[in-house]
DNA sequence: TCTCGTTATATTTCCACAAACATAACGAAG
DNA sequence: CTTCGTTATGTTTGTGGAAATATAACGAGA
């Protein structure tokens, strides 16, 4: 393979992995990363502002979720003394682990063809 | 997992692989697609119409491919009775093949995946 | 030398989608 | 009853990339 390819370029091999449903997507390396900075965070807006994504976005990938869930994955609360806040649920988090694990599959799958793309 | 999503709605699991370059993305399903037409029928034109796709943008497709690879990939001809034509060269059929048998072998990890994904 | 189907290439138009902007509601605490 | 940081939600603006449009060149064959 790599015979094919212009000696003084340097190409990678790449992928990404998501869980579609019937109308939005469910799961995906962002969405996936948004889960782990609110669980982190304790807030939607706080996640957002460390991942450079407007609330707007964020909010809504959130209620993508909850939407297409059983269970709401991530609970939110409004007003209070400190504003409100946002946690990861216990299915959240279920949710956080299995996918953390599928892409990690994934990237040895990655890891693999690259190899294999070498030879 | 399956417990965590809404039983009501139908989800499933969906991936891409390409390979990239610096600038550009050198290979991926969509390039394979228009590959495999013109291998059949002999023209970019035919081609991009059986992919419904514009003539244009295969013609960019194919110059993208031929550009960072080291030989061509696809070779044109212009002019003549028929107009002209194009043929994937062996290099090309090389690529073809061997992106191909990623592509299945990451199919293949999708069905994994999505089989682990029920239970 | 005219035709025809194709490759080759530039320019313009369009549009989905993200980003930006705006505003209301919330509720604990002081 | 005001403040504050957050959630919640609608509207407007911007833009990157695809699609559409346009045109030239090519060359075998009639």
């Amino acid at each position: 393979m790599k015979d094919l390819l212009r000696p003084d370029l340097s190409f990678r091999l790449n992928g990404r992995l998501w869980i579609e449903g019937p109308t939005d997507r469910f799961m995906g390396i962002g969405r996936l990363e948004l889960l782990q900075h609110v669980h982190a965070l304790g807030s939607i807006s706080k996640a957002a502002k460390a991942m450079d994504m407007s609330y707007k976005r964020a909010w809504d990938l959130v209620n993508s979720l909850n939407q297409q869930a059983r269970q709401p994955l991530v609970s939110t609360q409004t007003g209070g003394s400190r504003g409100g806040g946002a946690v990861v649920t216990a299915e959240g988090q279920q949710l956080v682990r299995e996918f953390e694990a599928m892409q990690a599959r994934f990237e040895a799958f990655l890891a693999a063809e690259t190899q294999r793309l070498a030879e």
